[in-house]
DNA sequence: TGGTCGCGTCGGAAATCGTTGACATGTCGG
DNA sequence: CCGACATGTCAACGATTTCCGACGCGACCA
């Protein structure tokens, strides 16, 4: 099952932060390694992550190595989720109608 | 980050099933818990981390417990997702059937 | 009041996951 | 060639998760 990866991937908040990274551009390895104050070993086992997801994909030039977004399977996402947006699209609408008070 | 919490929940496929399952209308615990092939001490253990995250709630009916879908938080992953769309709408785009806006 | 039934929760075992440190591979510049 | 750099990978420890059996609590019925 694909689609256990794809949530698996996204359940850590580190990962969700690296493809919002990657979804401004690519970036080298040791540019994202240096974002988090984290261990270069531990950027790398969650991007192994990613790429088991097939959620990133590297692109080895020169020296370092260049990872890019893979966003795909993230439909796995939006197609699960799909059935249940009704259920508070409804809520929202609801709320959009009173007026943009605080609460 | 209850945000957090919402996509740790959705990690497990057991919790995806129970969260479709309840789409469909209330259960019971037992009645959840008969669906997998698995303890039923593991579904109320599954159904707590879903209540964790506010995916659910329950009644109490009696002497059994009614499970209710509360699907807001579930917005939280659409929200996450959305800025990722656009990568994966235009490969689809010969079949998309919705006004497409770009930035 | 006594006896089930439906559920939740607590302990412990097994599996999985994340992190660190050390090591291997491949690349560029001198 | 030979160091310095960027990176991937492995071994091991600790933390977290997952599962199950056993127990306790409240609700129903005779």
């Amino acid at each position: 099952m694909p689609e256990d990866d794809v949530f698996l991937a996204l359940a850590n908040p580190i990962r969700r932060r690296l493809l919002q990274l990657l979804a401004e551009g690519p970036r080298t390895a040791g540019d994202l390694a240096h974002q988090f104050d984290l261990s270069r070993p531990a950027v790398a086992e969650h991007l192994q992550v990613l790429r088991r997801a097939a959620l990133v994909h590297d692109e080895p030039r020169g020296r370092q190595r260049h990872y890019h977004l893979t966003a795909e399977p993230l439909a796995q996402v939006g197609d699960w989720l799909h059935p249940f947006e009704r259920f508070w699209r409804e809520r929202l609408r609801s709320l959009a109608d009173v007026t943009e008070e605080d609460q």
